[in-house]
DNA sequence: CTCTGGATTAGCT
DNA sequence: GCTAATCCAGAGC
C-alpha cells in the first residue's frame, strides 16, 4: 500500500526510522524501478546547523517548509544529487534524506544509468541512488503522494526495532553542536548501506 | 586494504 | 569568493 500524508506528517526522526523497510517506486516511460529503503538520515528544524533550513527559507529550500510527502531534491558538490522526503507540519523545515537503498525491480535500467553492474555499488549512497533511479532538480517538490512517477509503498517487509542502528550523521563536520546528533538510521548487517 | 585529492556548480556571503 | 547532506580514481601499504 502506498505511503499516506499522515505517514509522513510526524516527527522527523520517526519518519526516518519508520521508512526503512519501505519501498521507493520509480516509474518511467512504462517500466518500473524499485528498492528497499535501507538507510535514511534526519534533518530538523531551525536549530539544526546541517539542515539547509537553518538560514532560513530560501527559493531552494522552500518545500522543507512545505507541507510532508513532497520531493526535496538539490545539487550537492556540484555534480551529485540528493533525495529528501518532506516531514512534519507546515512551516517547520523538515525532511529524510534517502542514504541507501537495496535495488529490487528495473535493475538492468539501475544498472544503465549508473553504469556499473556491481549490486552493492548501485544505490549505496544518497548521490549514487538518485543516479540509479535517474532522480533530478526537475522532480522537486512532487507530491510523493500523489505523483504518478515517484511515490514510497509499505509492502509488508518487517522491520524489528533491533534491525535499526542509529549512527551520526554522515559529511556535516562543521555543524558545532549537530554534527553529533544521532539521527542516521540503518538496517543491521544490510551490505547496501553507504558504510560499513 | 586505506588514504587523498579532484571533479564541478548553485547558492549564499 | 568559498564551499558543500558525494563519489571515484589513483597512490601507497
Amino acid at each position: 500500500m502506498k505511503l499516506t500524508r499522515q505517514f509522513f506528517n510526524r516527527k522527523t526522526t520517526k519518519v526516518a526510522r519508520a521508512l526503512l523497510g519501505k519501498f521507493l517506486v520509480r516509474k518511467i516511460g512504462d517500466k518500473i524501478l524499485s528498492g528497499l529503503i535501507v538507510e535514511t538520515e534526519a534533518y530538523q528544524g531551525f536549530a539544526d546547523k546541517a539542515s539547509h533550513a537553518h538560514k532560513g527559507k530560501t527559493e531552494r529550500n522552500a518545500v522543507m517548509f512545505g507541507p510532508s510527502g513532497f520531493s526535496y531534491i538539490y545539487l550537492i558538490y556540484g555534480m551529485y544529487n540528493c533525495f529528501n522526503i518532506t516531514t512534519e507540519k507546515e512551516n517547520y523545515p523538515a525532511a529524510v534524506l534517502i542514504r541507501a537503498v537495496q535495488p529490487v525491480q528495473g535493475l538492468e535500467l539501475i544498472k544503465k544509468f549508473r553504469g556499473t553492474n556491481k549490486l552493492e555499488n548501485l544505490c549505496s549512497g544518497p548521490g549514487k541512488f538518485c543516479q540509479a533511479f535517474n532522480l533530478d532538480r526537475d522532480l522537486s517538490g512532487l507530491d510523493l503522494t500523489k505523483s504518478k512517477k515517484l511515490w514510497l509503498e509499505d509492502r509488508g517487509f518487517l522491520v524489528k526495532p533491533s534491525q535499526i542502528k542509529k549512527a551520526k550523521r554522515v559529511g556535516v563536520d562543521y555543524a558545532g553542536l549537530y554534527k553529533d546528533k544521532l539521527w542516521r538510521f540503518y538496517l543491521k548487517d544490510n551490505k547496501f548501506v553507504s558504510k560499513k
